[in-house]
DNA sequence: CCGTAAGGACGGAAGAGCACACCTTTTCTT
DNA sequence: AAGAAAAGGTGTGCTCTTCCGTCCTTACGG
């Protein structure tokens, strides 16, 4: 009955530097358009404190965002840093992207499943009437994909938000971050979108009923939608 | 339309040394059972360049594993480091385990869940015949908390297994070692444990269906269960 | 015109991790 | 019986990351 040793767990102990880990997190925030064009980052001195590292190493991933041009800063009393108005694109995929990409998805699809889940349970209707309008703004955008894809990002996170779990949160930024890197350089006719965006309906439509089994499978089938595009035109990858 | 800057942006960066991770991965596997007792890890030499650390690093963690009485280490040709024949009993979960044991509950749920559902659809008959095996294991350890604790996470764990998907395995083996924490020391009366074991025979049947929404409707059903159990005994935590 | 709040820059201390060489013990092979 | 081989055990010194503290520069506001 025991198994051999399993190999994953003796598989590579991950090595990031928290300067490394900041420059993600921060960068993703940015391509995902969670941090706004505009938008004013809290003053150093109190970012670092938020975010438990020392003064010097937020400011080494600060000045490789300043330097990439995803963030601008201002100096004086009443200066900051502040995000770029026009942050550069999305760069394309690495290989190493691209030949994750399955289990990108896989890890996607529990993520999300799991937040249709609780979500059902816990959100409260304040919360979805806002995720609702999201919908809304998405079905005037079908033109338009990184548009599109803003508020696609900001629905899947706004619902992780109201399982009012940060954990789920972290995961859904981190796997919608993963995703944007895989589809933002690929075609997304307005049909496509506009089937992708009914299905949102249908999400929150049973989260709002409370009806988890529901939630879960509608997120289910909307996530198997995009992994058959991707699979469609990764399939050498 | 735009939210205000997302709270959970700016949460502290973990700051989890290699030795630290590398301790916890092989703590929990002894724990979990994962690594059997007896069992002969690789050679130091070997195992340093799998885990993609310095033997040094590699040796803090097996010092410490040695000393808490996880590990014995035996010299010469012959010799090699094994897991003790009867590793030290889980330690009681901290408060910070504790206060954090809904998120965690949520967390193995979103990984559970996905896992039932991607192997559904990959699952090899196989494999299943070696998962079902475990469930009659479980039905003759009614009696025995942690035989049957052990078959219960080898179960778990292999069906993430056979979704062939590496970080799906590692997340379920985290969410295990983190759920073994919370319930290793509470009572399980033999009834709880069968109707908990009956449900894993309706999900691994759902599976071998390739019933997917049936095999993860089935897992969130049982991790209600556990979750309920938990709840009345947590309460005031 | 000065205080204050912001970004910008430097320099040293501490610690983690690594590479490498070497030692000791035991067993296997010849 | 001798020596090679394979394993754990030990030590040293270097590099890189991170942290802390201090100071500088800019610019707004009263």
């Amino acid at each position: 009955m025991q198994s051999p040793a399993p190999d994953v767990l003796f598989a590579p102990v991950r090595s990031q530097t928290a300067f490394e880990e900041t420059l993600e997190r921060l960068g993703t925030a940015i391509n995902l358009g969670l941090l706004a064009p505009g938008e004013r980052l809290p003053a150093e001195r109190e970012l670092c404190a938020r975010l438990a590292i020392s003064r010097s190493t937020l400011r080494q991933a600060l000045t490789a965002l300043v330097q990439s041009g995803h963030l601008h800063a201002v100096r004086g009393r009443a200066g900051g840093t502040f995000v770029a108005d026009r942050p550069p694109p999305a760069e394309i995929p690495s290989p190493a992207d691209l030949a994750g990409w399955r289990d990108a998805c896989d890890g996607r699809l529990a993520v999300e499943v799991g937040v249709a889940l609780l979500a059902a349970d816990r959100a409260e209707p304040a919360v979805l009437d806002r995720l609702d309008a999201l919908v809304g703004v998405m079905a005037g955008h079908l033109e338009d994909f990184p548009a599109y894809r803003q508020a696609d990002v900001r629905l899947h996170v706004g619902l992780a938000e109201a399982t009012g779990n940060p954990r789920l949160i972290a995961a859904c930024t981190e796997a919608q971050g993963e995703m944007t890197r895989l589809i933002a350089h690929i075609a997304h006719p307005p049909e496509v979108l506009a089937s992708s965006n009914a299905q949102h309906e249908r999400i929150l439509g049973a989260v709002r009923r409370g009806d988890a089994p529901a939630a879960g499978r509608a997120m289910w089938e909307h996530l198997r939608g995009t992994e058959h595009v991707l699979a469609g035109l990764l399939r050498g990858a």
